[in-house]
DNA sequence: CAACAAAATAAACATATTGTTGAATTTTGA
DNA sequence: TCAAAATTCAACAATATGTTTATTTTGTTG
């Protein structure tokens, strides 16, 4: 039984690298479930005894995507102390953004182009927003000082280091996610004017 | 023969409208060319006679958005004046942003929701990136005390301004853009430390 | 008004993709 | 070797695509 099912994995695998490989030279639109069948070198028949169409297969890849990314940054993110300033709680926050976000990087830089599928952005933002706003409520000074409304403020930060995952992974990685974080230091303390 | 020219961009017209109008309520990719026809009361061959296709069409939208766009942000911010500060720049162009996004608001709801298509995102965030390089380079005293990587610099601003100006639009403007660019300063503030 | 040309319509077309079915076949592991 | 599970195969109706041809409507112009 427990066989079977390892089975199944495996073909959903097979069908989920095709269907990824494609991705990378086609649009998601233009591509077709002949298409990734063919690929996958199965039948078109089989494709859907695992997944309702392609939009659930691409579904079930993004949900995967966030479980993991979750996952990973609360692990790193509890490993930091609760009481810390805005400046210190940004620095932690960007060390583990971009340590995770490398492990994810090739599927990103897919799921973000224009072969992925209109509103990814959205979700990975929201994703993205939950979690430095967690962050954020560890610092209980910034509540008394922060003038602005919180769906604004947090729509910024979290706009910002999206920006930042963005350039990086379309650099293909460029710098190391140490370097990435000085970065995001450098450019926070030039804001400063300092 | 003026006329029939005339005639033409009413169809055209009645065809944007009715499509824009389908896609407040139902996602691009779902959307077919017989629909659209039927919405905008016209035959389906018709709309071959002005576009190729959906894509086309769309293609068709977003480019006058971003002309639109483009020229009215080069108006406004061409009545300032080319020598500023970091804070004072960025204040200026702020305040262009928001009083040109306004005018383009229902439209690009819609484009930057889930109804629309893969890569608008990157598009617009590109389209508004190349304002903020111009602006930026205004000021000479910025390229010297920059430590870091114009094109990552360039993301985290840019990428900044646009988490501002979605969620804008997604609250339906519930601000002036006076009010928006008054909150893009306090921000700035605010990570100042000021 | 009559003649003309552009634009839109209507109907038909081949083609492609979809999602489903049922039967046959292969694979798997116990 | 056996039975269940997984996959294959062929066929199906349904829908959308883009093109074509003949016909009608529309607006302009002499």
């Amino acid at each position: 039984m427990s066989v079977y099912i390892e089975k199944n994995r495996k073909t959903k695998k097979l069908i989920q690298e095709s269907f990824l490989e494609m991705l990378q030279s086609k649009p998601f639109e233009s591509i077709t479930v002949g298409d990734i069948a063919k690929t996958a070198n199965i039948n078109r028949g089989t494709f859907y005894l695992h997944y309702v169409d392609k939009f659930d297969l691409l579904d079930k890849i993004e949900l995967q995507l966030f479980e993991d990314l979750g996952n990973h940054i609360d692990e790193l993110q509890s490993s930091y102390s609760s009481i810390h300033s805005f400046e210190k709680g940004q620095e932690q926050l960007a060390a583990t953004l971009f340590s995770t976000i490398k492990m994810h990087s090739p599927l990103l830089k897919i799921l973000l182009s224009d072969h992925g599928r209109a509103g990814f952005h959205l979700r990975f933002k929201l994703a993205i927003l939950e979690k430095v706003r967690i962050n954020l409520e560890k610092n209980k000074n910034y509540n008394e000082n922060l003038q602005v409304p919180m769906d604004y403020f947090l729509a910024f930060i979290t706009s910002a280091f999206l920006g930042l995952i963005e350039q990086w992974v379309q650099n293909d990685l460029d710098k190391t996610p140490e370097e990435m974080t000085k970065l995001y230091i450098d450019i926070i303390f030039f804001i400063q004017g300092k």
